[in-house]
DNA sequence: GCTCCTCTAGATAGAACGTTCTACTTGTGA
DNA sequence: TCACAAGTAGAACGTTCTATCTAGAGGAGC
C-alpha cells in the first residue's frame, strides 16, 4: 500500500510539485507541502531527487513542457487547419483557466519569471521547453504555407500573446484577456498565411529583405 | 547623514523592493535583503509599512504601475501617431532588457504570476495596475482612430504581446522575441485602424453582432 | 529644560525553510 | 536463509524567514 492509488511515488511527487510550483511559484512552495500533497514521506523526495528541489523543479519543468507540448500536438493534429489550431489551443486554456478558478495555467510561466535572473538552471530549463514549443508551432505554421522565414517570428509572437493571456485573464480573473488575444493570435496566423499567396510546402523562395535586428 | 544619499528612507525602500521583487519575486525576496539593498535599518520596514511584506508589496505594485504608466505615456506624447507610439515603446522595452542583462522588465508580471493565486490583496493590486494600463492604451487607439468597441480587447492584446515578450525574452535571454512581438502588436494596431476606414474619434456605427463569449 | 513625535537601530522570538541523517520495511535474487 | 537494493518514514540540524520588541537619536513646539 505506496499511496493511495497505484500511481508511484516519483509520479505522485513530480504531479504535486508541478501543480504547486505553477500556481505558487518556486519560491513559494515549500518541500514540506510538495511532500504532504503528494502523500509522500519527506524522505523519498530526496531519494528520487537527490539534487534537492532545484532538481525536482528542474524535473517539473521539462516533464510539464513534454505535456504540454503533447497537448499542442493533439490539438493541432484534430484540427482542420492551422489558424483553427491556434484557435481552439486558446479556447481550451480559456476553458481550463475557468475550470481550476484560474490557477491553473502555463506549466512554466510563473517559475521562468521568477527564476530567469536568479537561477540559471532552471532559467535553462524554461528556455529549452519554450524553444520546444516554438519549434513545433514555427513547423506547423511553415507547414501551412508560412513562408519559412516567418514561421519563427509567428510562433514567437503567437506564444507570447498566449503567455500574456495567461497571466491577465489569472490577474484580471477572467477569461476576457484570453478571448481577446484568441482573436489577435488568429489574425496574426492569418496575416502571416496571407503574405505569401500559396506556398505549399518547403518552396523557397528569395527575399530581397530580412527584418530582423 | 540618513543614507548614502539624500533620498528619503521610505523611498529608498520601494525602490530597492521594486527592482528586487520584479527580478527575484515576492516569496523570493526577504525583507533582510531589501532594508541592506535599500540601506535603511529594519525597523523602519515596519515603520513605513506597518502592514509588513503585504503592504510594502502592495505598494510597490502600485507605484510602479504609475510609474510605468507615465512612462508609456511619456513614449505616446513623443511619438507622431499610435502604431509608432506603439513600436517606440516594444523599443525602449528591449533597450532596458539588454541594459540591464534581462533583468528590468514588467515592474509587476512576476509578482503578478506568482500571487494570481495565493494572495488576495497583491493579485488585486496587479489587476488594477494592468486596468489603469489598458484604460490609457484604449483611450489612445480609439483616439487614433480604432473603433471604439475595438479599444478595448486592441489594447489587452497588445499589453499580453508585451508581456509575453517580456517573459520569453528574459527566459531566452534574447531580445529577438521582444522585435518579433514588437512588428506583430504593430500589426495589430494596424489592422485595428484599417477595419474602420476613417472613423475619427467616438463616431458610433451599430454593430450586428458582438464576438464577446 | 522639557515633552512629543518621527525615525533609526538592531536584538530577539518563533515558525518554516532546505538539507542531511539514521532506522525501518519490503521485495528480489542467489 | 541470507544479502542487498529500493523505498518508506520522520527526527534533527543550521539557516533564514517575518514580525515584534525595546532603546535611543534628533528636531519642533511650548
Amino acid at each position: 500500500m505506496p499511496g493511495a492509488t497505484d500511481i508511484p511515488t516519483r509520479d505522485r511527487i513530480l504531479y504535486a510539485s508541478a501543480e504547486l510550483f505553477r500556481r505558487q511559484g518556486y519560491a513559494g512552495t515549500g518541500l514540506k507541502q510538495i511532500a504532504t500533497e503528494a502523500r509522500a514521506p519527506f524522505g523519498s523526495l530526496y531519494h528520487f531527487f537527490p539534487g534537492g528541489k532545484e532538481q525536482l523543479a528542474d524535473a517539473v519543468l521539462r516533464t510539464g513542457g513534454r505535456f504540454f507540448l503533447a497537448l499542442y500536438e493533439a490539438v493541432a493534429g484534430a484540427a482542420p487547419d492551422f489558424p483553427t489550431a491556434v484557435r481552439d489551443f486558446f479556447a481550451g486554456a480559456a476553458q481550463t483557466l475557468e475550470a481550476t478558478d484560474f490557477a491553473d495555467a502555463c506549466p512554466i510561466a510563473t517559475v521562468a519569471g521568477e527564476t530567469a535572473s536568479t537561477h540559471e538552471v532552471l532559467r535553462q530549463a524554461t528556455a529549452d521547453v519554450f524553444e520546444s514549443w516554438l519549434t513545433a508551432v514555427a513547423r506547423d505554421a511553415v507547414e501551412a504555407g508560412v513562408p519559412a522565414e516567418r514561421g519563427r517570428p509567428l510562433a514567437v509572437s503567437v506564444l507570447a500573446v498566449l503567455e500574456g493571456a495567461f497571466l491577465l485573464s489569472r490577474s484580471l480573473r477572467s477569461t476576457e484577456p484570453m478571448a481577446a488575444c484568441a482573436d489577435a493570435a488568429a489574425a496574426l496566423v492569418e496575416a502571416a498565411l496571407a503574405e505569401e499567396p500559396a506556398a505549399q510546402g518547403t518552396t523557397k523562395l528569395p527575399m530581397t529583405q530580412e527584418t530582423t535586428t
